[in-house]
Formats: C-alpha cells, sequence, structure tokens
RNA sequence: GCCGCAUUCGUCUAGAGGCCCAGGACACCGCCCUCUCAAGGCGGAGAUCACCGGUUCGAAUCCGGUAUGCGGUACCA
C-alpha cells in the first residue's frame, strides 16, 4: 500500500480529549504499519471556541504519548512539513480559492438568506414533522437577483449544491456503504457570510491539498461522508478510502462526554497512568490483535495493527482495566525510568505538604523492588510511602491494638519490641537481621507474628496496610523507627491511664 | 421525524458454516502463598451469541424482518 497518508485533526475548543488520542493511535499505528506518514492538523475555524492554551494541551498530550507526527504544527507556533501551514486558521486563502473555483463552476452559489429565515424555515419543518432541509431559494437565483441583494449590503454565506444521486463508499471498517443525497439536507454551507469555511468543507480542501491517502476517525463523521466525497468530487480531486472508528462510550453507553467521564488526557496524566498503559489500552478498546496478547508496546502495536480487527460497535470505557494494564507496564519500568517517573508525583505531594521532604533517587532505588508492584497508578505512591517522608505519624491508639489482643498486652508487645529492636546497631539494620529476634519474641510468648507484626507497622507507619514491614523498617532507618516505637509506647500508655492526650508519634 | 450505523459473559474482546452446549482478559468469589496491602499461582461463577423467521445435513458466523441503542441531521467540529 504506497504512499499512505493519514491524519489526525482535532479542534482546539477544549483539551486533548481521550477519543481523541484514540483516533490520532489508530492513525498512527496504521501509518506505521504501512510505512506511511502520520501528519497532525489543527482545526481551529471555530475562532469563538477555539483557544491557544488547548493547542498547546493537544500537542504536549500527543507528544506523551510517544506517537511522532511526521509533518505538522510545531509547539512554538511552526510548522514542519511540505503541505503547511497545518492550522487551518492560516490556510483561509486556500479555502476562499477552492470556494471561488466552484462559484465559476456553478457548484456553489450565493446563498442571502439570513440566519433568522433559516431559523424559521426549519421550525416550520419540525412542526410539520419533516426532515430539516434547506429550500434551495436562492439556489435559482437569476444574476439580476443577485445583484440586488448585493445592492442592498446583505452578506451572502456560499452553499454546495448537493446533486440528486445516491453516494456509496466501501469504509475500511464497515464494508459498503450508500446513502441517498437526498437525505443531506439540501445544498450546505461551506463559507460563512463572513468569508470563515465551514468543517465540511475545510476538512475536505485540506485533505485534498495534503494528498490523505485514508481518512480514519469517528463514526459520528459516518453520515456527513456523502458530504465529503461529493465535495471531493466537484473539487476534481481523488476521493480518499475512509475507516470509521467505533465511538468510545460513557458507562451508560452514550458518547463518551466530559459530563460523564473523565475525558482529559492531562487529568489521567495527572493520576499517573504511563503513557504505555495508556497506549496500550486505548489501542484495545475497539481494536483486537486477535489473539490473546493484552500487554503490547506501542512499537508492538503498530506492528500488528490492521483495520480488519477494528470493532464496529461502541466500546465503553473501563477505568478499573486501564489501571489493571497501568499496574502491568509500572512493573516493567527498569528502576532508574520508574524513579525518574515518580519524581514531579513526589514533588507534587511535598508542595502540597503531603510530605516533608523528598526522597533521594538512592531511597526510591531501594525501595523500588516493594513499591513497584503495589502501585497501581504513580499517583498514589504518597498513600503508599509517604510515611517515610513526613517529620511525625500519628498512630490511632485504637489501631495500634490488634484484634486479639488488649491494650495491656499491646503496651508490654511494644515494649519488648524496642528492647528487642535497640540490640541492633547501624550495622545489622538489616532486614534478615531484624526479623529473627521479633519471631522469637513471637514465640516465646506464645503469640501470633501477625498481631505482633501489625502492632509495630501501625506504630511505626501509622497505617494498617504498607510495604513488608521489615523492608519498612530499614527504609526508616534506626532512629526514626525506635522514636516511633516510643511515640507509640507513650500514646497507649496515656490511654491506659484514661487520659485524653492527643496521640502523637515523633519521627 | 428522517437518514445511517451497531448489537457475543457486568466490561473489553476471540470467533470469518462444523474445532464453540462459545475461548481469553478486567472486575467479582474461593483457595494457595503470606507480617498487612499488593503481586503471583490455582479454581469458580458469569453469554439461551438482542429477538423472530429463512438458507443449509449443520449458523454466533449467510439472508430478511423486528426490537433496542447510538450517531448524524447547524452560517459547531
Amino acid at each position: 500500500m504506497p504512499d499512505v497518508r493519514v491524519r489526525f485533526a482535532p479542534s482546539p475548543t477544549g483539551p486533548l480529549h481521550i477519543g481523541g488520542v484514540r483516533t490520532a493511535l489508530f492513525n498512527y499505528l496504521y501509518a506505521r504499519r504501512h510505512g506511511g506518514r502520520f501528519i497532525l492538523r489543527i482545526e481551529d475555524t471555530d475562532v469563538a471556541r477555539s483557544m491557544p492554551e488547548h493547542e498547546q494541551d493537544i500537542l504536549s498530550g500527543l507528544a506523551w504519548t510517544g506517537m511522532t507526527w511526521d509533518e505538522g504544527p510545531e509547539p512554538g507556533g511552526g510548522d514542519r512539513g511540505p503541505f503547511g501551514p497545518y492550522r487551518q486558521m492560516q490556510r483561509r486563502d486556500r479555502y476562499r480559492a477552492a470556494a471561488d473555483r466552484l462559484l465559476a463552476a456553478d457548484a456553489a452559489y450565493p446563498c442571502f438568506c439570513t440566519p433568522e429565515e433559516l431559523d424559521a424555515e426549519r421550525r416550520r419543518q419540525e412542526a410539520a414533522r419533516q426532515a430539516p432541509r434547506y429550500s434551495g431559494r436562492c439556489a435559482r437565483l437569476t444574476p439580476a437577483d443577485r445583484l440586488a441583494f448585493e445592492r442592498e449590503g446583505r452578506p451572502a454565506a456560499v452553499r454546495f449544491r448537493v446533486a440528486e444521486r445516491v453516494v456509496a463508499f466501501d469504509d475500511l471498517v464497515r464494508g459498503h456503504v450508500e446513502i441517498d443525497a437526498a437525505n443531506l439536507g439540501g445544498d450546505f454551507v461551506i463559507l460563512r457570510a463572513d468569508g470563515t469555511p465551514l468543517y465540511h468543507f475545510t476538512v475536505v480542501v485540506d485533505d485534498a491539498d495534503m494528498a490523505i491517502s485514508d481518512v480514519i476517525r469517528g463514526e459520528e463523521h459516518l453520515s456527513n461522508t456523502p458530504k465529503h466525497i461529493l465535495l471531493f468530487e466537484a473539487l476534481g480531486h481523488h476521493v480518499p478510502r475512509f475507516a470509521h472508528l467505533p465511538l468510545i462510550l460513557n458507562a451508560d453507553r452514550t458518547k463518551m462526554s466530559k459530563r460523564r467521564s473523565q475525558t482529559a488526557l492531562s487529568a489521567y496524566m495527572s493520576e499517573g497512568f504511563v503513557r504505555e498503559a495508556m497506549v496500550n489500552y486505548l489501542a484495545l478498546l475497539g481494536w483486537s490483535t486477535g489473539t490473546e496478547e493484552e500487554i503490547l508496546s506501542l512499537d508492538e502495536l503498530a506492528s500488528r495493527f490492521d483495520l480488519d480487527h477494528v470493532q464496529k460497535g461502541g466500546a465503553v470505557f473501563d477505568r478499573e482495566r486501564l489501571e489493571w494494564v497501568n499496574g502491568q507496564w509500572i512493573r516493567r519500568l527498569p528502576v532508574d525510568e520508574f524513579v525518574e517517573r515518580l519524581r514531579p508525583f513526589l514533588v507534587r505531594d511535598r508542595e502540597q505538604g503531603r510530605i516533608d521532604r523528598l526522597p533521594t533517587d538512592d531511597e526510591l532505588r531501594s525501595l523500588a523492588p516493594v513499591i513497584q508492584e503495589r502501585l497501581p497508578r504513580l499517583g498514589a505512591v504518597g498513600d503508599l510511602i509517604g510515611f517515610l517522608f513526613v517529620d511525625r505519624v500519628a498512630a490511632d491508639p485504637a489501631q495500634l491494638v490488634p484484634k486479639r489482643w488488649d491494650a495491656a498486652t499491646t503496651l508490654e508487645a511494644l515494649c519488648g519490641v524496642r528492647e528487642a529492636v535497640a540490640r541492633h546497631d547501624e550495622v545489622t539494620w538489616e532486614a534478615d537481621e531484624l526479623e529473627p529476634p521479633l519471631r522469637e519474641l513471637v514465640a516465646a510468648r506464645g503469640w501470633k507474628a501477625g498481631d505482633l507484626f501489625m502492632a509495630i507497622r501501625v506504630a511505626v507507619t501509622g497505617q494498617t496496610s504498607a510495604p513488608p514491614l521489615f523492608d519498612t523498617l530499614v527504609a526508616l532507618g534506626r532512629a526514626r523507627t525506635l522514636a516511633r516505637l516510643d511515640a507509640a509506647i507513650v500514646a497507649l500508655a496515656d490511654r491506659r491511664e484514661g487520659e485524653a492526650v492527643e496521640p502523637v508519634g515523633h519521627g
């Protein structure tokens, strides 16, 4: 399949959307698979809703996923590629020129109807339970009529004449599709009265100019495809192939929306979903390899991608599954990479006062084996090991006492632990060295290891769940372990005496 | 209203006439491992393949229709 050229053409009317990422991804994978080019184009003709910060969000989000575009806008404002510019607002002369050609060929005509008139017409049709459709009033205007309107100073939009015929195409996902042009709603506007072009027009002019071979986009455009085909033909251009992707759905099976789901890629990024997981999960939403492979990198996906296995029905976005894929990828990260990616989240925790100091890279590297498999998201790191980097921990006396024990036993146990642990110096402060003496203590008293360990865990972490206890003690260090044990002992003793003392531990 | 598209376990999917009284994964439940939480291992439950007809020796797979859902129907994209 020579000369495959595909594009992702988002509108900067909002932040980069999960659905957009998936559309971009399928285009990207298709291009890579077929040795083609992946082009990015910004469709910013809706001046009122387009915002520079949204364009920035789209560019940076896309870059984050690892999808690189061969042609398109640069973040700075420039362009890369021979078919630029790649921002539609900078291509207005082309749309004007294309419209002029259509006008000259009488394939399009000026329409002087006012929005109010069109609105009234539409309401009348709806009231009569008819399909809304442009009456074609201005289609039959004589040159003299047009001149008269122009003298009145009435601004004119430009309408494209819709031929009376059936438009057919073979969608790469859905197969043969036929739509009678009579159901398109009549002649449609391609240029507003103020001269700015409309989506259906720009998309065709640009796809033609940029020699796009395959238009891969969301299913919401399927019904509009005949308009595009008619335009390609009227402009004298080769019609590209089309592939309409199934929609990504909210849990209630409506089109995924900000209203009912978290749709912004940036929101997932800041929760600590990693790029590999996002790409992996989205690629398998509406497409499958046809095998039972599940965890695949961007390159592996590209080598397997094809449009044949694209699902036709919409797919519900399942966050639980995304988290599972995310966990798979977090575990696969090389340690240094893991530490580097964790850093921004810890910096944020520090800024928000959730921790009192930042761990060093060395500390994180040694913690990696016990936390890498416990993180569903990088952003959860504070919940997991935040207690290591706070000055003090507040162990709740109530939680300190294991279910099978009473306060007296717990107090006695913690004192015994403090004594046993204090016998270690910095040199023997290793998990392998710390565990045996405590096991002996358990055996001597006829306790259950789980009970003792839980009491210690709560004393030194303030939590009932944490990484394995002895790794935790090693990470904590001798001094802080002893201090926190002391604090817990004091808190428990105070409570036994019935005094209302705040349980405060010291780091 | 009109037009279009879709419909396999709760969810993502495998399946392209016999390999399927439907396989995998997530989630769920149980067991194992185990100092908690995870991870991992093993097992379980979960789909009359939307429904009704037809074609065929044989249909989840082909053909009609019905239902339901979704999308489109703008001087939005």
